[in-house]
DNA sequence: GCCAACGTTGGC
DNA sequence: GCCAACGTTGGC
């Protein structure tokens, strides 16, 4: 019943394995068995590790649950291992579909974790011998190799911090620092009083005892009141706790701020120049270990000052910290995700299915999303999973899968807010892409999932809004008139494709429509510029305006070369190539309701600088555009809403 | 600030 | 038992 890793000896050396008990939620109790192989690969399931350690390993006598062999049954004891413990051999079309995935796992590993394979024969062999009645493993899986996998998993490494040596445990993450257990927990220790100096403060420096914002740095001077009122503003530079170590200066004292010269030899120094790449990384071994950084954005002359004044090491323990006598953003702002939903959508109750902080409350279960069935089998999340042939490290939902509710409650708190001023960005939704994220509004940031590679912004001017007025009480959350979303559609090739099937091209534009207000859809900077590997595949297009009028003059990637060129996320799901210029009551049927090219919403706030100063550049242009084409927009939008 | 990784939990 | 995926956290 050990919540902490123990050895396996079943499985071979180096395989661990740990028992889990839920802690709450309602299988609370129940426990999970997990196993660890030599070279730190977590195994979830007896289906996890058949298909790790291969078709050629036989684990009918190996109990997963209890992590032993159950060796045959001895003449002299018929009833020592009763017969149901044998376990049925697994359904045909699941073994099939498991022998799929890992074909296509092997052809995945084959270049990364080639060193690998090595103690996955180990654990085979092992297996094999202990099962002595097991006739189908050989035997000749070479006791060499487990000695050679055994002695690379726990090979001795040097600590880059404090230089001792001590013997690599395997686990596999991906860090690129080799630190011994004490550096690492004094690392971890360290980013987390960093976060929380950072959310709360320390509060006994300097700046977290003064009482009042200066009303002078560039922070107190974008506040507006309706920030203040909400909690969405950020903190007085001068309040800002002296204790968070400002960015690339590093603590001065660490063996990584002391080398002078670039190894030559770490992943980083070999790796080749990329054109174009603005992030310029520093040598491993030249790194901070306390490696925390300040943000950029900062850059106030104070963060300058106080880092030299305060001691980069030790960092107090977090038990010593005090809660700070005067209010701070966390006092005000929630600081759970769930939490800060109702924060955010407090206003809109009337109109706003109230959030919990249950997991499922992440689908509303009607939108074009949640209503999708299938995975798109493309996106980087559904390639991810091992059904894809993926490492199932990501273990995110496929992203044409994702809630748009959701994604609409949880990242615009300002819906509702409208103003009903006039045409073009108001002074609040320019603030906001400008001032720097709350903590709280940190925490209301969605995780991976739910960041999305592409933006924007504002609805078109003018009368559009009445028609919201007609789109309520459908049940659903509508946002505001003035919302700072768009929907997107899964990318093609040509500037006005509509992806996917007709079901897509159907469920979008209805949806939009029922949205009332009208959400422009300009192709921007995406956020996943590593990953990206079909550049050309996203497209602009509306969500229902698709008149050639204002096809014409609807700024897209492709039409406007001046727009920032970006990167662009994995294609749709299912691409027919067939243009879908028509009017939205032409389309036909979905197959399946919320079918391929669901749209998917993001975040301005998701947003980073980078993004955001493209934004800045090309949304005069989409106005400018959008005002051309008004007239004709409007006029198409009636009729629009008559056929609706 | 962002996001990849992964512990954990819900549900089939 | 197994898989999907939510939510947290460590790393950059």
């Amino acid at each position: 019943m050990a919540e902490s890793w123990q050895d396996c000896p079943a499985l071979g050396p180096g395989w661990k394995r740990r028992e889990s008990f839920r802690k709450s939620g309602a299988s609370f109790g129940r426990s999970d068995i997990y196993y660890q192989s030599p070279t730190g690969e977590k195994i979830r399931s007896k289906v996890e590790l058949t298909r790790y350690l291969g078709p050629a390993c036989d684990l009918t006598l190996f109990d997963f649950r209890q992590g032993t062999l159950c060796h045959p049954i001895p003449k002299t004891h018929p009833l020592a291992v009763p017969s149901k413990k044998k376990k049925k051999p697994s359904k045909p079309a699941k073994t099939k579909k498991q022998q799929v995935g890992l074909q296509r796992s092997e052809v995945r590993r084959e270049t990364p974790q080639g060193e690998y394979k090595a103690p996955t024969a180990t654990a085979l062999a092992s297996l094999s011998v202990s099962a002595s009645a097991s006739s189908s493993a050989s035997a000749s899986a070479s006791s060499s190799a487990s000695a050679s996998a055994s002695a690379s998993s726990h090979a001795p490494v040097c600590c880059e911090n404090c230089g001792i040596h001590f013997s690599w445990d395997g686990v596999k993450r991906q860090r690129l620092k080799t630190l011994c257990k004490d550096c690492r927990a004094q690392r971890i220790a360290f980013n987390r009083e960093q976060r929380m100096f950072k959310r709360v403060g320390c509060g006994d420096c300097a700046a977290c005892l003064v009482k009042e914002d200066c009303g002078v740095c560039s922070t107190c001077r974008l506040q507006l009141p309706s920030d203040v009122a909400s909690g969405l503003y950020c903190k007085c530079e001068r309040r800002r706790c002296l204790r968070i170590m400002e960015k690339s200066r590093g603590c001065g004292v660490c063996r990584g701020c002391q080398t002078q010269e670039d190894c030559g030899h770490c992943c980083i120094c070999l790796r080749s120049p990329r054109p174009g790449l603005k992030r310029q990384w520093r040598c491993l071994q030249r790194r901070c270990f306390w490696g925390k950084r300040d943000s950029s954005k900062r850059g106030s002359k104070v963060a300058s000052q106080r880092h030299s004044q305060a001691p980069p090491l030790p960092p107090h323990p977090a038990s010593q910290y005090t809660e700070p006598t005067e209010l701070h953003i966390s006092d005000i702002a929630p600081t759970s995700p769930a939490e800060f939903i109702y924060y955010c959508v407090d206003e809109d109750e009337d109109e706003l299915q109230p959030y919990t902080n249950q997991r499922q409350n992440r689908k509303c279960g009607a939108c074009a999303a949640c209503l999708r069935r299938m995975d798109c089998g493309r996106c980087d999340f559904c390639c991810d999973k091992p059904k894809f042939g993926g490492g199932n490290q990501k273990r995110q939902k496929c992203r044409w899968r994702q809630c748009l509710q959701f994604a609409m409650k949880r990242l615009l708190p300002s819906a509702g807010s409208g103003s009903g001023e006039g045409a073009g960005l108001r002074p609040y939704q320019t603030h906001q892409t400008h001032q720097k994220r709350p903590a709280s509004a940190r925490q209301l940031q969605l995780s991976s999932p739910l960041k999305a590679p592409w933006a924007v912004v504002t609805a078109p001017p003018g009368p559009v809004r009445d028609s919201r007025k007609q789109q309520a009480g459908r049940g659903s959350v509508l946002p505001q008139p003035d919302t700072d979303f768009v929907f997107l559609q899964e990318g093609t090739s040509s500037a006005m494709q509509m992806p996917g099937t007709a079901a897509a091209c159907t469920e979008v534009p209805v949806q939009a429509a029922q949205c009332s207000a009208p959400s422009w859809v300009v192709a921007l900077p995406q956020v996943k510029q590593e990953t990206a590997d079909a550049p050309e595949e996203w497209t602009a297009v509306t969500t229902f305006l698709t008149s050639s009028t204002l096809q014409s003059g609807f700024p897209s990637k492709a039409a406007d070369p001046d727009l920032s060129p970006v990167k662009q996320e994995p294609p749709g799901p299912e691409e027919d190539g067939e243009e879908k210029k028509d009017d939205v009551s032409e389309t036909t049927p979905a197959e399946e309701i919320g079918g391929v090219g669901t749209p998917v919403i993001t975040e301005i706030f998701s947003l980073g600088g980078t993004r955001l100063r493209d934004a800045e550049a090309w949304l005069p242009r989409l106005h400018k555009l959008l005002a051309v084409n008004e007239k004709e927009y409007f006029t198409e939008l009636q009729l629009k809403e008559e056929v609706l």
